[in-house]
DNA sequence: TTAATTTTTTAGATTTGTCTAAATTTTAAA
DNA sequence: TTTAAAATTTAGACAAATCTAAAAAATTAA
């Protein structure tokens, strides 16, 4: 079936409002997109007529099994989107938000599988939320060394290897801890250090050092 | 200024009717755009009001500056997201027109200028039409070797550089000549022959023979 | 547990793009 | 040059998505 770019926002909007509370009321979804509640309310009903929701007049509304699986194929165009914007057109962080919410309606499977692969089937996205694969599942979040975290991505620290003395000074120095987060600029490929920023600081760290600190998607 | 799905879509198809014929008729745009001749008439009187056509009821329209300007941006859009989805992701000629159409409302100048750069700034899209480039030129129809020609795209043979007996021996055996269209399949690394597709026949030229080949596109 | 407040829904209007059917204008034919 | 045919426009209606204002239901507070 076919959605129209209408339909998608508010399912995707739900889908994410569903994150924190599992049931979600008319005006949270309304300020969410903007919108009145008496538009979302006339929406429900065309969703629920759908089968995508399941509705009860006055007392919030959440996704059918189906409507779940049409809002995670929605915000799988969506990062894969914002992850090719990002990788490589060289759209910086905060742009790319914007320009996939237009893109992400563009709904063809083929072209979306396409870019996927040409991709290299990238598990998150530059702001570190997973991308659902083809089938829907989205990756569990797991830790990997910082240097194999793409450019314009996003990352938090949450394990040091190597706790040498000299290498907690540096981290130190550096102002870097178990829970920052850090945005990697650019690979220099001489040396293969890094550039890094976190917060508003520019900071330059070695591929040595690189290795050692582990990262999750945020 | 910012236009609607359909603004778009009418004035990129009074563009393509003008290139026949300068003044367009409201059934001629209307069989183009699959609607009815009352639809039309609505919209060209939108469409004027918004100064960008020059309209007399009852006796047709063309563009104006300002709409021909407009009409070629949707169009370098539209063929440098061909551009992108056969180079890029391989979708074969016949498929990237239909996934363009959607994709070329997507109307961020920014997106289009990096896309284009990230493709390398193609002059002509796969079917051989030639890429508004970022201030709405069209490229000069120039000839060039077919070893150029990128893949997924069609040519048009001609001329032929080596007039031996040798080369047309083996042209029409291979029943190439002037006016033959052809679309690049596939380039061989190993020995860069190229795979031809020639109507429906499938044909492999050795370089050598590439080199001597020249087309234009389209 | 009743009254006040908040939330949600309904009713009716608006905009955009479309349609059918009727009216008008132009073009072609007798 | 008058009439028939074809093309174009107008008038009025409709679907989708939205809005405001009013009504209805649920929640909270006295």
């Amino acid at each position: 079936m076919n959605f129209s770019t209408s339909e998608e926002n508010y399912l995707k909007a739900i889908y994410h409002l569903q994150e924190e509370d599992s049931t979600v009321t008319t005006n949270a979804l309304a300020e969410k997109l903007a919108t009145k509640a008496a538009s979302v309310t006339d929406m429900m009903k065309k969703l629920s007529a759908k089968g995508l929701l399941n509705y009860t007049p006055y007392y919030g509304f959440s996704l059918s099994a189906e409507g779940k699986k049409i809002a995670l194929f929605i915000i799988r165009r969506h990062r894969l989107w914002e992850f090719f914007l990002s990788q490589k057109l060289g759209f910086s962080w905060g742009e790319v938000h914007q320009l996939a919410e237009e893109l992400e309606h563009v709904s063809s499977k083929k072209l979306i599988d396409r870019l996927d692969e040409f991709l290299g089937f990238p598990p998150y996205d530059p702001h570190g939320d997973p991308i659902p694969d083809g089938k829907g599942k989205l990756a569990a979040r797991e830790n990997f060394p910082l240097v194999l975290l793409p450019i314009n991505t996003v990352g938090e620290v949450c394990q040091v290897t190597n706790q040498s003395a000299e290498m907690l000074e540096l981290l130190k120095h550096k102002n870097i801890g178990i829970g920052t987060r850090l945005e990697v600029k650019k690979h220099f490929p001489f040396d293969q250090s890094i550039e890094l920023k976190i917060k508003t600081r520019t900071v330059t760290i070695s591929e040595q050092l690189a290795k050692n600190i582990f990262v999750i998607h945020e």
